[in-house]
DNA sequence: CTTGGAAAGTCAACTAGACTGACTTAAACT
DNA sequence: AGTTTAAGTCAGTCTAGTTGACTTTCCAAG
């Protein structure tokens, strides 16, 4: 077990290995978006009413800043994309309680409905994939997905593995 | 095997664990582009150019058929890219031997330059995240990708040896 | 109670990177 | 000789991002 271990150690960090990462996750992320994709074509709408719905759904009540924070694009961008959501009637604006400058976004039914056709078309293929891959598959891709993310936060997650300190 | 996961099964597969996996697969891949994306930005390129130069520095002496195929986009819209490329002198286009219609593409010492740098930047990345990870989730990482590309292909590469992810 | 700043929204102009459709040229295949 | 394939091009459209400037409304601190 040791020696097997210390064969991957020297091999997984590769130039090489690294690089078959990288192009697995350029064909990852298209085969990710794909189904959604096919769908909000005949709604006539793009990947970023998707992103904009998806958010809403999953922090509904949140303000247009919040918004623009998570998305990590510019107001008059997300503007675009939220108008023709409301305007179509997906999305409801309410004014925040607290401080009325705010606007509280949430999804109507109509948006609800959509959101979710989209989801369980994403999520599809992402349970055929956990599925066959495994539950400790899926546990170290989301670890190497949340690095990727913010490769220093979680930087003393790891201490306990003693796998961990080998790796200099 | 069954029994060992039955626990597992039953939580790691809920619409709120694939969702949360859909968010990271989303922000992950932000944090995937955004190096080699800034850089790029000082040469006046975009993602597009990095592509290109990706897949023929993978395959120099790629048709661009085949490259079209690799990226999945149409003719016109390689064609402006690679002609910049080509102009710029990072990109060299040979004549086919066998078929003098195709055009072998390949990486000049100018264009090896850049997509190294780029590389480099996005490898850094990727290599944190695999060292703090570990060889394990970087294998199910890995395979969790693979089946995302193609749900249906890998079927029977479950359970496998690992080394066979790492190794190719 | 005024004033400065924050939240939201808008107008305009620009860019990257995709698309469709139509067409040409050269070479290979049959 | 005729058809198909590989590559390239022109023209126009679309999505989704950008910058910059500006307004309106409202909160909060001096």
């Amino acid at each position: 077990m040791q020696d097997k271990r210390s064969n991957q150690q020297i091999l997984f960090l590769t130039d090489e290995q690294l690089r078959f990462g990288i192009e697995a996750m350029f064909f990852a992320y298209r085969g990710f978006t794909a189904d959604p994709d096919k769908i909000l074509k005949n709604y006539s709408y793009g990947r970023a009413h998707h992103r904009a719905l998806h958010f809403i759904n999953s922090y509904p009540g949140t303000t247009v800043n919040n918004l623009l924070r998570i998305l990590g694009v510019t107001k008059q961008s997300l503007n675009r994309v939220l108008r023709s959501l409301i305007i179509d009637g997906l999305v409801e604006v309410n004014i925040g309680k607290n401080d009325k400058r705010q606007r509280k976004l949430i999804l109507t039914v109509k948006g609800k409905n959509l959101e979710n056709e989209l989801s369980i078309a994403q999520r599809g293929r992402m349970r055929l994939a956990y599925k066959a891959a495994g539950p400790d598959a899926v546990a170290g891709f989301r670890t190497v997905l949340d690095y990727i993310v913010d490769p220093i936060r979680n930087e003393n997650k790891n201490q306990s593995d003693p796998d961990s300190e080998l790796l200099e």
